[in-house]
DNA sequence: GTCATGTCTATAGTCGATAAAAGACAGGCG
DNA sequence: CGCCTGTCTTTTATCGACTATAGACATGAC
């Protein structure tokens, strides 16, 4: 039986709605409500009629309105609102950090369904999607295992990305005067700019900044398999940083200043200065990842071996 | 409850080694049995055991003999020895072949679970499969909608191919002289050669001579993203090619005669050489592809818009 | 000891059922 | 006529059951 996840999740963002509302106010029609919420008419109603249930709001016949304010126990725990597709995904993460899990090692899908109290059927599909991102791969038999983020996969996946971001760079200066992007851009240095007002607030915010800004430059190819691969690299890069915190906000204080170099020379339109600005970005990223790597696997007491880096041009 | 076909193909599979075989002779252990059918020592069982129901074979005690040669009636029927998956794959094939699948249409899951009599879930799962290749596409209601092959996406994958096998291409020169691969390109020649020999029976087999020599190259860049791509792209050129063979015995003739320049010009390693071969044939690739899809749409009568080729350079 | 076989257990593939959610349609109120 | 709502149908997400297959262990023959 499907869980009601997307029902709760509505619910809550309906009550956040509301709490911005005062008593007596009307809360407008099922349609409009359904495309604010981003849900069906059928879930909205589902919804209004709980809030009618818990005397949050009373239809007089000719209107719906406010009745009284919610309180916190109103709202649905933050974990229902989950899609069990989002649960397996944060235990699976949680799973592979706390168990240092090694490359070769066999991904037991139904020991992961009991663990995560999900059917294997669930398991099964999360495990093919993740294996998109070449994480973990299959054999034949049908069984999974982990392939493991060592040195190689971290080089092969940089030698590509400086390939496309290259590529995706030159073409930025294509773009219009008039284009959109350029606002886009401006608003991305000003998020860059208001980190660094607060930093030891708002570092961690810079994952989210950090994928715009990329995203935004691969947007210049216009190509969809681009672009794709660099939704993958965003994928493993969290999923990387988010089993490795060591030495986050140094990194990403350095990068900050790497974007803002990037997206001036972005903004002049010199050739010259973008590729520079580029290459010198993105080989800091590939040294940062490198390292955080080789710390982690001496922390388990492997021998690290340094490969010189492999140049793609 | 899951089929049974990899008994059925294990079965065929032996009788086909029993027919290499006499009245009389031993047809091995288990053991080594499952290792040449490539399945378990369990399955291997079954499929024995069958066979001494049918009296093919006898156990004396210590060893099992042939007793009589299979007849064409013995093996199970073809159709029975496909998994679901492949079952699914054809039948979805056939389906977007035959009904003239437009962009943007929306793909149905319940109703091709219907009409190929399988389960919800299989097609569900073959189709999460299928996207990854990147001509459907998941909305966030959950249902699917077809992508279409058109002139962009056409260019886009070509593109991205072009970046790929050029730097592929450039690398192949660093193969050591005593290095497996250059066999492996002589044998790959010996194939196109082989191929010419007889083109009008054999020309049908020239897109698995196509892939080898491309995953050859490919691998040269020993990137596991640059790899999955070329497996993608061969995926996405075989779906191309099996909708439409109008011209395909020409535009093979032609690809023929390039590839064999163009491993002449690997042997050389020349890479000025190396970089004009594949240049060009990666540009008359792009052509006959961009061509066989304006044929199809006109053939639609579609109005087909020439959009000029983007370089990728 | 080595290999083959019998037996048992664990895991994967497939299905069908069921509730949740989306969406279509028609009638009613302004 | 446009928008809102009540009702109904279709489609999707998830589960749990069931069988095929893989793989492990133990026993026995040579």
């Amino acid at each position: 039986m499907r869980s009601n996840d997307v029902y709760k999740r509505a619910f809550n963002d309906c009550l956040s709605h509301i709490e911005q509302l005062s008593v007596g106010e009307e809360i407008g029609a099922e349609a409009s409500l359904a495309r604010s919420l981003s849900v069906s008419r059928t879930t909205v109603r589902s919804v209004l009629e709980t809030l009618e249930e818990r005397r949050i709001i009373a239809d007089d016949g000719r209107s719906r309105r406010i009745v009284r304010l919610p309180i916190p126990n109103d709202f649905f725990p933050e974990a229902e609102t989950q899609s069990v597709h989002a649960l397996i995904e944060r235990r699976f993460m949680d799973f592979v950090l706390e168990e240092n899990i090694l490359p070769g090692q066999q991904v037991n899908a139904l020991e992961l369904s009991r663990r995560f109290s999900v059917s294997p059927s669930a398991i099964r599909e999360y495990l093919r999607d993740f294996s998109e991102c070449g994480l973990i791969e299959r054999r034949p038999s049908g069984s999974w295992i982990f392939v493991g983020f060592d040195r190689d996969f971290a080089q092969e996946l940089c030698d590509v990305r400086q390939i496309f971001e290259l590529e995706s760079a030159r073409r930025f200066v294509n773009f219009a005067d008039d284009d959109a992007v350029w606002g886009q851009l401006n608003a991305i240095e000003r998020a860059h700019l208001w980190l660094l007002e607060d930093y030891d607030a708002r570092h961690v915010e810079f994952p989210h900044v950090d994928n715009s800004l990329h995203s935004l430059i691969n947007s210049a190819s216009k190509n969809r398999f681009i672009n794709r691969f660099d939704n993958l690299r965003c994928l493993i890069f969290h999923c990387h940083y988010s089993w490795n915190k060591v030495d986050e906000k140094e990194r990403n204080f350095v990068a900050i200043h790497e974007h803002l170099r990037y997206i001036a020379a972005l903004r002049s339109r010199d050739k010259r200065a973008i590729e520079d600005a580029a290459i010198f970005h993105l080989g800091t990223a590939r040294q940062t990842l490198l390292a955080s790597l080789d710390r982690r696997h001496s922390r388990h007491g492997e021998k690290v071996e340094h490969t010189p880096g492999l140049s793609v041009c």
